[in-house]
RNA sequence: GCCGGGGUGGUGAAAUGGCAGACACGCCAGCCUUAGGAGCUGGUGGCCGCAAGGCCGUGCGGGUUCGAAUCCCGCUCCCGGCACCA
């Protein structure tokens, strides 16, 4: 190795070959180095108003749960590298940081180890933001934030108070999980294998409590249609449209025989003259009226059974599993054939969905159809296929869903479906029966938790007032930390008696506190639009400071977060507009979603069977840089893939090739001015990977991105080995200075090392992107490959814009092509200009 | 069952209608070295061949096209999501 770095560039020098250590590639000299300067220098501090079109880039914030995985790396590395690139294109660029600090884990690490969850908590945010700082990330740390500070969670009480004004809060009871052995309610991700409690292992069931809830579903529509004009991946679109679950259809009126009315939902309106029987949901509240008493111990029992029914079976697809189901003995009446039709009891019938109650049709439902199989109930025909004779109920296999014409449907009959399916409803509503209805999957957001490592919720319980809403000058509601973290099975909560017994604020009276915390979710719905204004004590942010950040341009993440939060997010977005605080109802433009990144042998990294890979580890044998390199190149960012640290090497041995050719090519003297073939070759390798390495992460290409930067590397030896006095022309120097530009978002460290010894200012992260003439990206003269009937026989260097006569003489007097075509005259021939020759014969 | 994504050398992959396998790992050979788990050079899809060269080849079967890894139809396997939604 050799170094000339005390020669100052543009200066004649001997080329002295004096060893000296400091050439050498040290990743771990030049990386502490480094990020002890950026951070002196706060390099990455974002100014509000600093020149340069915004640009919000942001990533889901992590959980603090001890220290950041490769995965972690995997998912962060990439953005950054974006971010980094559009800054140096000029962009003011957001790209801040912050943690998701309140939630499950934290509390159980208090019951087992014994430590407050807050100390617990903040250890391990300490640990990771060291981590960032090792990675290299151009984080402006100055926004960072933690969930679990009153700061932060005083604003989730704040938002809950003013969607409580707004009816978009509310108390309702809900099924949710109880242990009998805890006696307590569990969230559903303790709930392990469909029905067994993550602490004692014994099984539980669902439970009615009182819950608090926000009224996404108010905002369905507009969630559903808006998201059609995002930039997201399809697959995430399609995933919240399914989950948001729109259907069209009717609501008609059926009446029991104990004078009840009984709404349903259906979408085949059409065929309520086909309705044979009903069925409701088993927690229906009419199961109870409707119960004649001979029917009342198979009803209770049923109830009881469908109760205790694991996910797992409910989910099962076993084509074992048969229809289940109970007749309560009462009747109601068809409103169309005024007949007398029996209402029963199934668990195919959701609660949570439309009335929780339908109409049954079992010609035009294949679960209706099977359940009037199983239990030998009425099918009656009303829907004749086109072009063929009448469906016989009695030996048909299963329901008819497709087209036909309507039968023995009073004045309906004759209709055309599903063509007519308006007019039919139209008739319905007239006559008084239903009316056209849209219903969806959706259900309200369950926020409540009875857990302590949350959000409290901001209510109190007065015998006098009832429910009581804390004034907003009380708030925060702080979380007690002298809390007993003994398993009882309980939330420390509801047994910290100074928290519990608090003053009315309305009557001053003796009330009660509201144990249950929020939904760690609340969180992270609005946590990008703190980053704006992170110090704001007045407001949860700054209007004017958020108007100018937000919406956020580009957001990543993990794809498991498709659906929760994704959806939540851009629901409390809509609930800030309509607030006033905001103009936009989109809060993420851009979203890519990061593969996952799995054990080596292709199954889950999980902690559990010690398949985690330390990135710390790897950091200290190749250096922060190699292993963002590494990350970058295992294969398409949106794919991920199993882990494999083999080719790490490469990387290395990469940026040592790159670091060895600045350094010791890269002081001069630089005072050729050759006219060769190879300075021409070097100004358009130059272009051409300025494009391809800007165009590659415009489209979040990263492995094929490093892929240019190691050809371009490799292009540069190779001419410099053909040339040796190439190096000591101009254009090689800018060939260098290129390099190392192209390189400073991937590999942050190293190319601040290189543009240094390069003798440019500090630092190369503050540098412009570089430019390249497009007309350089062309070559002169390209190799065209010749085909004769689709098979390569010969290829020739012709200049792409070459007139297609022209080509076509010169390649048919080629002789290789000559010999292949064997006295065969062309029949057709192909020219794609730049590209080939295809000769048919 | 439904909806996505995918199947290309020994491995990760590239190529989205125009030279299949860029680039990297690994492996082989050579150079350098006291040494190499360092560096450099060359080779590396399969088959036939001393070679020149030829044939075959992108999960399977068919189709469209001058030309298909790429588009269309059918099948198959793997991964992910949803799952009685009336």
């Amino acid at each position: 190795m050799a170094t000339r770095i005390e020669t100052p560039a543009g200066t004649a020098s001997e080329p002295a070959i004096v060893p000296d250590r400091s050439a050498r590639y040290d990743p771990a000299v030049i990386e502490q180095k480094w990020r002890e300067r950026w951070q002196r220098d706060d390099l990455y501090r974002v100014e509000d108003d600093a020149p340069g079109e915004k640009f919000y880039a942001l990533t889901m914030y992590p959980y603090p749960s001890g220290v950041l995985h490769i995965g972690h790396w995997f998912a962060f590395v990439a953005p950054d590298i974006y971010a980094r690139m559009l800054r140096m294109r000029g962009h003011n660029v957001l790209y801040p940081m912050g943690f998701d600090a309140f939630g499950l884990p934290a509390e159980n690490a208090a019951i087992r180890n014994n430590i407050h969850p807050a100390i617990w908590t903040f250890d391990n945010i300490a640990k990771m933001r060291q981590q960032y700082h090792q990675m290299g990330a151009m984080i402006d740390w100055s926004r960072e934030l933690a969930t679990c500070t009153p700061d932060y969670y005083r604003w989730n009480q704040w938002f809950f108070l003013r969607m409580l004004e707004r009816g978009l809060a509310y108390r309702a009871m809900g099924a949710v999980w109880w242990c009998p052995q805890d006696q307590t309610v569990l969230a559903n991700e303790q709930v392990l294998d469909g029905n067994i409690c993550e602490r004692c292992g014994s099984e539980v069931i669902k439970r009615d409590l009182e819950q608090w809830y926000f009224r996404i579903t108010d905002y369905a529509e507009e969630l559903l249609h808006e998201g059609e004009t995002l930039d997201w991946p399809e697959r995430v679109k399609t995933m919240q449209r399914n989950w948001i679950g729109r259907s069209e259809g009717a609501r008609l009126r059926f009446t029991l025989e104990t004078g009840d009315a009984l709404e349903v939902f259906t979408t085949r309106p059409d065929t309520v003259w086909g309705a044979t029987f009903m069925v409701l949901a088993p927690e229906h509240p009419l199961v109870a009226r409707l119960t004649t008493p001979e029917q009342q111990a198979d009803v209770a029992a049923y109830i009881e059974q469908a109760r205790r029914q694991t996910e797992i079976e409910r989910l099962s697809t076993d084509a074992a599993r048969s229809r289940t189901g109970v007749f309560t003995g009462g009747y109601a009446v068809n409103p169309v054939t005024d007949e007398r039709i029996p209402v029963w009891i199934a668990d195919y019938v959701l609660m949570g969905y439309g009335t929780g109650a339908i109409m049954a049709v079992p010609f035009g439902d294949q679960r209706d159809f099977e359940f009037a199989r199983a239990f030998d109930l009425p099918i009656r025909a009303i829907v004749q296929p086109p072009d063929e004779t009448g469906i016989d109920p009695a030996t048909m296999t299963g329901a008819y869903t497709g087209p036909g014409i309507l039968v023995d449907s009073g004045p309906m009959t004759g209709k055309r479906v599903p063509e007519e399916l308006p007019e039919i409803i139209a008739w319905l509503e007239e006559t008084g029966r239903g009316e056209a209805e849209v219903t969806y999957r959706l259900r309200d957001w369950l926020i409540s938790r009875q857990r302590y490592w949350g959000t409290p919720i901001p209510v109190v319980y007065c015998d006098e007032c009832g429910m009581v809403p804390v004034p907003e000058d009380q708030l925060p509601v702080e979380l007690p930390l002298d809390a007993e973290f003994t398993p009882t099975g309980q939330s420390p909560l509801v047994s910290h008696e100074a928290f519990l017994h608090t003053i009315c604020p309305q009557c001053g009276g003796p009330a009660r506190r509201e144990t249950d915390t929020m939904d760690t979710f609340v969180d992270s719905s609005w946590y990008w639009f703190r980053y704006t204004s992170p110090h704001e004590e007045h407001a949860p942010f700054d209007r004017e400071t958020a108007a100018r950040w937000t919406p956020v341009d580009l957001y990543c993440g993990g794809i498991e977060h498709a659906i929760l939060h994704l959806l939540y997010a851009r629901f409390f977005t809509k609930v800030l507009r309509d607030l006033g605080l905001i103009d936009h109802g989109e809060p993420f433009l851009r979203l890519r979603n990061q593969g996952i990144i799995l054990a080596e042998e292709g199954t889950k990294m999980s902690k559990s069977r010690g398949k985690t890979v330390s990135p710390d580890d790897l950091v200290a044998a190749h250096g922060a840089d190699a292993l963002r390199l590494h990350l970058m190149y295992l294969g398409p960012w949106d794919q991920g893939g199993p882990w494999n640290a083999r080719g790490i090497t490469g990387m290395e041995r990469f940026i040592r090739r790159a670091y060895g050719l600045v350094t010791e090519t890269g002081a001069g003297p630089f005072v050729g001015s050759m006219a060769s073939t190879e300075t021409t070759a070097l100004a358009r390798l130059q272009a051409k990977t300025i494009q391809r390495v800007g165009d590659d992460l415009d489209e979040f290409q990263f492995n094929t991105m490093v892929a240019a930067l190691i050809e371009y590397v490799n292009e540069l030896m190779r001419l410099h080995a053909r040339e040796p006095d190439l190096i000591h022309t101009p254009r090689w120097r800018s060939a260098l200075e290129t390099l190392v530009l192209l390189m400073a978002p991937s590999t942050p460290y190293v190319a601040e090392e290189l543009w240094d010894r390069l003798g440019m200012p500090y630092s190369v992260h503050h540098q412009s992107w570089p430019s390249y003439d497009p007309a350089l990206t062309q070559e002169a003269t390209v190799e065209v490959v010749v085909q004769v009937n689709g098979k390569v026989r010969d290829r020739v260097l012709l200049p792409p814009d070459l007139a297609e006569e022209e080509a076509k003489a010169r390649v048919l007097a080629q002789p290789k092509i000559v010999a292949a075509l064997g006295g065969n005259s062309p029949r057709t021939v192909i020219y794609v200009p730049g590209r080939l020759i295809n000769i048919v014969v």
